[in-house]
DNA sequence: GCCCTTCTTGACATAACTGTCAATTCACCA
DNA sequence: TGGTGAATTGACAGTTATGTCAAGAAGGGC
């Protein structure tokens, strides 16, 4: 396997990528997110790198591996942050839900389109499916354990988790274009239906803060 | 255009398609929802029908004739459903939302495995995106008109419509298998998600009843 | 029986992609 | 300067797809 399957961070590097193997890879990473796999093809990735097609291979073993580091590199972060993002330190609930909403908000913390690319990916790829299922049911469980944690009955607390999952996947799943101001005013209702209970004035300040 | 192309409601059909042109129409619907669109191909498809990859050229234009068939069909149905159970009979909030919950529920009333196919295919194809999004706000507006009916102001109808929609397209986007029997007797706790308010237990009854 | 419309087919032309290999360039360093 | 390993390349071979066309089958009406 090639070295960098294992350190696929370099897509997420703003700068220029320093070396052709990374060129191959943030090159894919933007094709997959914005054309899904399918369009993850050699030739074309070539043509748009300025680079003999055939270099490829000294890289990469095929296809295939070139796939796989997108996985690895999904796996490492989005899911990871996610649950990490779920036992942050929060004094209440609507704290605690906006924690997540951070990962909403910030690309950093959370790569919706790659999320979806590999959703979309999945669907025609058994093998991946069945990683994408218990990357979600960690996510599940551990957005179940947040809000028991904050008082919740287990049954309440996981249909609100799966709310809140559905509606966070179908945002990205729908592509939906908002201004960043509107989103970020829109949190505050967001949290009221998705706890059941109006936040303080306080929690929503402190949200809002951190987000500007 | 070959005549299909205006009717193509055959997808539905349950039985084993009549005529060729069915044949290939539904062939297509089932590679398109289960794999998407990149997936159909007319070799495959004619390997598949068992029948001359050539043929398929005397029903359709090409490849891009019957794609748009599958649009068409989609336009005619989901949107339009559903929107018209946005307007459906109901004596309070609760009868309301439960109508739409019954497009979750019943593939006649929407087909989501089609409207999830459409949704990917649009991230490549800034055509079908533009009439996806119209759909969508179409979507959107006649839900949240069915909230301020109910006595919602504008924007909390606005957002609890956007969560009803995101939640089911996240439901439909995340491929979730769950039992019959779970699905429906989780809706009486989304209900409360979603309106903010406890249905009664007669509300509740009557919409089970009508799914056994 | 014959014709005409409907439908199906195989041969042909073309394009895009994948992967292998031996030869070549390049950059560094001893 | 010359050698060595890293990286790149073009030629080759193979596969899968698209679409055109002229020839052929199938089945009814006269």
């Amino acid at each position: 396997m090639p070295p960098a399957m294992s350190t696929p961070q370099i897509i997420q590097d703003p700068s220029r990528p320093a070396t052709t193997e990374e060129a191959w890879l943030t090159a894919a990473y933007d094709v997959l997110t914005t054309q899904g796999v399918e369009a993850v093809k050699i030739m074309p990735l070539a043509k748009r790198l300025q680079v003999s097609r055939t270099s490829f291979y000294w890289h990469f073993k095929d296809r295939e591996a070139l796939l796989e580091a997108m996985i690895r590199y999904w796996e490492d972060k989005n899911t990871g942050t996610l649950v990490a993002r779920t036992k942050a330190y929060a004094e209440n609930v609507f704290e605690a839900v906006f924690n997540l909403f951070d990962c909403w908000l910030d690309p950093d913390l959370f790569d919706s389109r790659l999320d979806l690319a590999i959703r979309n990916w999945a669907r025609s790829d058994p093998a991946l499916q069945l990683r994408l299922d218990q990357a979600d049911a960690r996510r599940q469980q551990a957005m179940t354990d947040m809000l028991i944690r904050f008082g919740y009955d287990a049954k309440e607390a996981e249909i609100r988790a799966l709310t809140m999952i559905y509606t966070q996947i179908g945002y990205i799943s729908m592509q939906v274009h908002e201004e960043e101001a509107q989103r970020l005013a829109r949190m505050p209702d967001y949290m009221e239906v998705f706890t059941g209970k109006r936040p303080a004035q306080s929690d929503i300040d402190r949200f809002i803060a951190r987000h500007s």
